[in-house]
DNA sequence: GAGTTTGAAACT
DNA sequence: CAGTTTCAAACTC
């Protein structure tokens, strides 16, 4: 094996010599687990190429995607599986049949695999969170109920109740009854449902059967959970682990295998749920079953719709959208795999074991999502047809909750949870219950895993061919979706209008570049020799998978390498944390106190660059610059020479941003304005001003801080510790610095904790509350004065 | 389309 | 951690 090695190493050596143009034929001539190969210090890809052949693991993975082919039809017959397939609310028969196969069985307790301690756990959560969870929840009962045309995810237990075939022919056909019907109609099952389940032996604990008794009866509590992205899931793995573990029991099968099973069925209901949300939302007639049809009176009654948006639509860019939303769906297996891998596959040893941890423990429910998702990835069932590939789930509605959600998680991600898992959580937050794109139902509809880039190739034309015939306009909820994942990759929805009208400027050649990036509404990438599992990659590091659009060669990127593709996700975010976090961080989003203390004057209002870009040659008035490109002004982050960024414009005050928090006094963000504005002094202002501001933290009482630091202390209070240290400015820049960024705050702020004993407390928290939620990779701050002088003399 | 420039990412 | 190399996008011709 070594001299194996040795001697492709020196082929290989001798093919690079060949320079950059041997590249396209690089992966033709040299087995896989050498492609990533340039340096000595590389051996990680190769082991993963090698165990992605070779483990297990691997094998597992992809006799899962085999078995899930061939074997699935096996389980498929089980009495229970046809159950699962038959089962429908208004059918009595199957519900009787759904009692008696529980009655035949003596459950045992379940796996912990699928302990479902969603409800509790989503109890946990963070308040704030939760709060809006109540309070969103019942409002989006309330409007479900009253027929209102606000969509509304289905919650698992609705689709399953509802939405099976027959079912969701007649919601299809009269789609306003969908409504109704499902509402009025999911008390009752739940109800009915729940007596029989307990009474059949369907126990398999006493707090297991209070949460299905809370989530069958609807607890004011637990309805709302219900509602929530999380619990929407909940239901179904509550339901499923146990029947899950009569199987075990009686079929002996193995845990594993019957969690693919039942991650199938999961998604399955994903597919109904996306029928019943095809039916809410697009179609009155049962033409449009086969493709959801974009549907201007649900967009309108999108209150959180932005006219904008609206008017793109209409001048036809739902195409975009369709891209876009494919480019989502990405994202979602991208990351439902990654929690799968992680759930199923007890990897909790990761390096980035605490990007994981904070995904567990503030949203278990999330992993339940993905892993249905996740488990998209062997199923070849929910693809058989082409409806169900055009069914994708993208096109749920959104929820009034859904919106306030994302919102809500927008700035929990990335204030309370420091370290992302990337910003695949969020889209899958996002659009939850969103399933599988169509290329991967098409994907995993005929083939196996491929394992070379030719076959995926091969495999991607197909692909282009089903999308082509399953694609869709999309509809209105599913932009909503894509905006907000628009957002999350670095394009806020205002940021596109921009592209559109920049477009229409350019000429033919770059215009049709330009369109197809943005017909793609994701990154597509043009990869030589990265494999696209470096975050050269736009596509990987935008954490999507690549898509047939891409130009790429050799590309690991697709679900086909999941395992691949994660285990080099791991080692990137082992390495960075933030790496695959947006780069640009809406204010909106990012509304922590640290970051209003980041910003400085050159940061525009709307957003700015998390880590800031480092452009020497380009002023940042090219498209090399990050932060050009994502058309944010240059903040205290950047470290660019001669800054002309011409979106730097006047940042929005400290005040307008802070009367977002609505349930605060003014006083409060009074006080918490000026205590930032002391706490900012030095970085912009002279050494004399510098004094100043210390005198005026000094002189900041500690009962005005102690409120405001109680104030920041609850969002942020789960910021693993050892983030707030690092976040602690105690380096400072190096002299060579261009800008000479980031020279004072640790002085002002380890002043602020000396002054007051009482505000030591509340001091510190404030300050570690006020630390940026992403800890700066740069320099903690500048004064930036150079290029504020070049922008005030360029204006 | 080929070649160059650029800056981020990766590596030493 | 600084310097270098690699990489792919952006840009120019």
């Amino acid at each position: 094996m070594n001299e194996k090695h040795v001697e492709e190493r020196k082929r290989e050596r001798a093919s690079t010599r060949k320079g950059r143009g041997s590249g396209v034929a690089y992966g033709a001539f040299f087995p896989l687990r050498w492609l990533f190969k340039k340096r000595g210090k590389q051996p990680l890809p190769i082991l993963l190429l090698d165990k992605m052949d070779r483990t297990p693991e691997a094998k597992r993975i992809a006799a899962a995607t085999s078995s899930s082919i061939s074997s699935s039809p096996a389980v498929q017959e089980s009495p229970f599986s046809n159950f699962l397939s038959n089962l429908s609310p208004l059918n009595t028969a199957t519900t009787a049949s759904y009692t008696q196969t529980l009655l035949g069985t003596n459950l045992p307790t379940p796996p912990v695999v699928f302990t479902s301690p969603h409800i509790n756990l989503q109890r946990e959560t963070s308040f704030l969170e939760r709060d809006d969870i109540v309070e969103a929840g019942s409002e989006v009962y309330k409007e479900c109920n009253t027929n209102i045309v606000q969509v509304q995810n289905p919650s698992f237990a609705e689709v399953q109740l509802c939405s099976p075939s027959g079912c969701v022919d007649e919601y299809l056909a009269d789609p306003v009854e969908v409504d109704s019907t499902c509402s009025a109609d999911l008390r009752s099952q739940r109800t009915n449902e729940v007596p029989r389940l307990l009474h059949s032996g369907f126990a398999p604990g006493k707090e297991s059967n209070t949460e299905v008794c809370d989530i069958m009866f609807g607890s004011p509590e637990n309805e709302a959970v219900l509602l929530s992205d999380q619990a929407e899931k909940d239901l179904p793995l509550s339901s499923l682990e146990m029947s899950q573990a009569a199987i075990n029991q009686r079929d002996g099968k193995k845990t594993e295998e019957l969690s693919r099973f039942i991650f199938e069925k999961v998604k399955e209901s994903d597919v109904n749920a996306c029928l019943v949300s095809r039916a809410q939302n697009c179609g009155e007639n049962a033409a449009k079953r086969a493709g959801c049809q974009y549907d201007e009176k649900n967009a309108s009654s999108q209150s959180r719709h932005s006219n904008e948006r609206k008017k793109r639509v209409q001048k036809g860019l739902v195409k975009e959208g369709g891209q876009n939303e494919r480019g989502i769906r990405r994202h979602l297996q991208f990351e439902a795999a990654k929690a799968y891998k992680f759930t199923i596959l007890g990897n909790s040893e990761s390096p980035c074991s605490l990007t994981h941890d904070a995904t567990n423990s503030r949203s278990p429910s999330i992993l339940t999502n993905l892993k249905s998702l996740a488990s998209s990835h062997f199923d070849n069932r929910a693809s058989s047809s082409p409806q169900d590939v055009s069914c994708d789930t993208s096109q749920f509605p959104s929820s009034p909750y859904e919106s306030f959600t994302s919102a809500q998680i927008g700035v929990n991600s990335t204030t309370s949870a420091p370290i992302h898992s990337g910003i695949g959580l969020h889209l899958n937050r996002i659009s939850r219950s969103t399933s599988l794109s169509s290329d991967i139902f098409s994907s995993k509809k005929s083939t196996r895993y491929l394992r070379m880039p030719e076959q995926m190739l091969e495999h991607g034309s197909n692909n282009i061919a089903t999308n082509s015939n399953t694609m869709k306009p999309p509809c209105h909820s599913m932009l909503v979706d894509q905006e907000a994942a628009l957002c999350e990759v670095g394009m806020s929805a205002s940021q596109e209008a921009d592209e559109v009208e920049e477009l229409n400027q350019l000429s033919p050649k770059r215009k049709r570049r330009k369109d197809a990036y943005m017909s793609e509404g994701c990154k597509r990438c043009n990869c030589r020799r990265s494999k696209c599992l470096k975050l050269y990659c736009e596509c990987f590091a935008a954490g999507v998978y690549c898509v047939d659009s891409c130009a790429c060669v050799n590309c690991y990127n697709k679900p086909e390498f999941e395992d691949t593709v994660l285990d080099i996700r791991q080692q990137i975010e082992a390495r960075n944390p933030l790496a695959f976090t947006p780069k640009v961080v809406d204010n909106a989003i990012d509304s922590s106190p640290n970051f209003m203390e980041e910003q400085d004057l050159t940061t525009p209002s709307s957003a700015r660059h998390k880590r800031g870009c480092n452009c020497k040659k380009s002023k940042c008035l090219k498209r090399y610059c990050e932060c050009f490109q994502a058309k944010v002004g240059c903040s205290s982050a950047c470290r660019c020479e001669g800054c002309k960024n011409t979106f730097g414009v006047t940042p929005e005050p400290v005040y307008d941003r802070a009367k977002r928090w609505e349930a605060h006094p003014a006083e409060k963000l009074d006080n918490v304005k000026g205590a930032i504005a002391c706490i900012k002094a030095p970085a912009f202002s002279s050494a004399s001003s510098s004094n100043s501001a210390k005198i005026s933290q000094a002189q900041l009482p500690s009962s005005q801080l102690q409120p405001s630091g109680a104030h920041y202390d609850i969002p942020y209070d789960d910021t693993p510790e050892i983030l707030k240290e690092t976040s602690n400015p105690t380096k400072v820049v190096k002299a060579s610095s261009p800008n000479q960024k980031r020279v004072s705050p640790p002085q002002s702020r380890s002043r602020l904790r000396e002054r007051s004993p009482t505000g030591l407390r509340s001091g510190r928290k404030f300050v570690l509350q006020a630390m940026p939620s992403f800890p700066p990779l740069t320099p903690h701050r500048n004064s930036k004065e150079g290029t504020n002088e070049i922008e005030n003399d360029d204006k």
